[in-house]
DNA sequence: GTACCGATGTTCT
DNA sequence: GAACATCGGTACC
């Protein structure tokens, strides 16, 4: 069962939470990889200073953060690697949730030829919001993308038990009062969380 | 295990 | 021209 608008239309912080332990598919050449979202971040525009959209700041880059809620919001930071976010709440509250880490549940054969690194460790494939872009081969492309309807990116269901720790997000030092807010969850002891918390 | 560093390009000032 | 929601390698403990 695909998530639904219902869902994505909540606010940008029930929406990180809810998003946990969701089955993320990303289909390439009618191949299915299928991976478990264990760590999400909130960007929470206007107020936020984290927020690319910080201050309604409305630009070719942000321009999809202010759609409905449902859509995939895809950059490039550091010149380098691409980061998904999951657009929240309704059209013109610039909200979204990166996706931070991704536990995979098929298809590891392909994620590792796409990422081609030494490690042989199946959780360096996608323990970062980077790392993940590159394995499913989420591009700038896909930017805008209707989670909804489409199919090629897509999130479904998946009632599954666990715990959820709340953290600081990762890398925002400029963000000033707005750093230290606990906007940043993910699911307790798996091996797929990019950097764990002190509190953990 | 931690620490630093360079790569790289788009966006916005 | 600077900043940037990162990563992988290397050099050290």
């Amino acid at each position: 069962m695909r998530l639904g608008t219902d869902v994505y239309k909540q606010d940008g912080i029930k929406l990180a939470k809810d998003l946990l332990g969701k089955i993320l598919v990303r289909k390439i050449d009618d191949r299915l990889i299928k991976c478990k979202i264990v760590e999400t971040e909130s960007y929470i525009g206007p107020e936020d200073k984290g927020c690319h959209a910080y201050k309604n700041k409305r630009t070719k880059r942000t321009e999809v953060m202010f759609w409905e809620g449902g859509h995939a919001y895809i950059y490039l930071i550091y010149g380098m690697y691409n980061c998904l976010n999951i657009v929240a709440n309704c059209k013109d509250k610039p909200e979204a949730v990166l996706i931070r880490g991704v536990e995979p549940l098929s298809e590891i054969e392909t994620l590792k030829e796409k990422r081609n690194i030494k490690s042989n460790k199946i959780e360096d494939l996608t323990n970062g919001p980077g790392k993940l872009c590159k394995a499913l081969e989420i591009t700038k492309e896909l930017n805008g993308y209707d989670l909804i309807h489409g199919d090629e990116l897509y999130i479904v269901e998946n009632d599954e038990e666990f715990e959820i720790v709340e953290a600081k997000r990762i890398n925002i030092d400029y963000a000033q009062e707005y750093k230290d807010k606990l906007w940043r969850f993910y699911i307790k002891n798996n091996k797929f969380v990019s950097k764990k918390s002190s509190t953990d």
